[in-house]
DNA sequence: TGCTCTTATCTCGGTATCGAGATTGTTAAG
DNA sequence: CTTAACAATCTCGATACCGAGATAAGAGCA
C-alpha cells in the first residue's frame, strides 16, 4: 500500500539522501495538505449548490453553531475562521447584500459590529450544513468508520501542539 | 484534553441534535483542514525567506524530486500540484523571469513544453528545502515522534480512498 | 491532402484574499 | 478635559488563483 505522499518521499530519499533522516515530518504534513485540497474542493462544490463560496459559508456555519441568538463580532470570525479582517469585511458585505446576515452595532461599544444571522441567512445555513454533512459521508464512504476516527483522535495532539484556538 | 474542532463539534452538538450521528467526519476532517491553514501559513514564511512565493516552491521542489535533468512538463505539474493550468503558466512565467527555471521545446511533441530548473534554481530549492524540513521539524518539535508516525499511517488509506494521485 | 478529434499549453477577465494603513470609538493618565 | 494609547473595524491596492475559451500541434481516417 502506497500513496501519492510515499512517492514523493521515495523520490526526496534518492534526490537528497543527506536529509532522509528530517523527512519524517513529510509523512504527515503532506497528507494533511493534499487531503485539504481534496476535501476543499469538494467543500466548494457543496456550498456552490446553495449559492455560497466556502468563505461565506464558513461564517454563517460559526454563526449557526454558536447558536442563539446566532450573532458574532468581526473580530471573533478572526480568531475562528484563521483569515484577516479585511476578508471577514468583504465576506460580510457580501452576505449582508444577499440578505443572509445584518450588522447591529452594540450599544455597549460603538466600535464592535455583531454579525447576526437573519431568518433567512438560518434557513440557508441549515439546508447547506445538512448536504455539507451528507457530502463527508461521501467522501468516506470507502473508509473503515474506525480508522477514520482513530485517524481524527491522533490529530488532536498535533493541532493541540500547534496552537489552534477558537471561539469560546 | 480538547482541541478546537472538539469545541466546534460541541457546538453543533447541542444546536443540531438532529445531525448529531452524522458528524463524526468532521473530526478528521476539521482538523485536517485547521492544521492545513497552519502549516501552509508557515511554509508561505519559510519560502518568502528565499524570495519564493508558496506555489514557486511548490514548483522547484516537484521539479527537483523528480532528479535529473530536474525537468517535467506543464501538463505533470497538474497532476502533482492540484491547480489549474492558467496557474502553472503564471507561476513558470515569474520563475522565468527570476532566472529559476527556463521553458525548453521538446523536438518530439511541439505542443508539450518542457519546465527544467536552472543552476541557479537548483541551489535555491536546495537551500530551501533544507529550511523547509527544519520548519516542519520545529513545527512538531512538542508531538511525541511515535504519535506523528502514527497519525500520518492513518491518513495513507484516507488520501488513497480520495483519489490522489502523483506524478509516475 | 484535407478534415476532424484530441492533446497541451496559454490567454485573460473575474474574484477572494492578504496586509498595511486609515478611521472611528474607548480608556486611562495627567 | 485634553491627550495619548489602545481597540475594533473598514479601506484599498496588489496579487495569486480559478476556469472557460483560444491557440497551436499531433493523430487518425478517407
Amino acid at each position: 500500500m502506497s500513496d501519492a505522499v510515499d512517492a514523493i518521499v521515495d523520490q526526496w530519499v534518492k534526490e537528497r539522501a543527506d536529509v532522509e533522516d528530517d523527512l519524517w515530518p513529510v509523512q504527515l504534513f503532506g497528507r494533511i495538505q493534499r487531503l485539504a485540497v481534496v476535501i476543499e474542493k469538494s467543500v466548494k462544490a457543496n456550498a456552490a449548490q446553495h449559492g455560497l463560496d466556502v468563505g461565506e459559508f464558513d461564517i454563517l456555519s460559526t454563526l449557526q453553531r454558536s447558536g442563539p441568538p446566532y450573532a458574532l463580532t468581526a473580530g471573533t470570525f478572526l480568531k475562528a475562521s484563521m483569515v484577516t479582517s479585511g476578508t471577514i469585511t468583504n465576506r460580510v458585505d457580501k452576505m449582508e447584500a444577499k440578505g443572509l446576515v445584518e450588522r447591529v452595532r452594540d450599544g455597549e461599544d460603538r466600535r464592535t459590529v455583531k454579525i447576526r444571522l437573519t431568518e433567512r441567512g438560518q434557513e440557508v445555513t441549515r439546508a447547506a450544513f445538512t448536504d455539507h454533512l451528507a457530502n463527508y459521508a461521501r467522501l468516506l464512504a470507502d473508509v473503515d468508520r474506525d480508522l477514520v476516527e482513530k485517524a481524527a483522535e491522533s490529530l488532536r495532539p498535533v493541532l493541540e501542539a500547534l496552537g489552534d484556538t477558537t471561539i469560546k
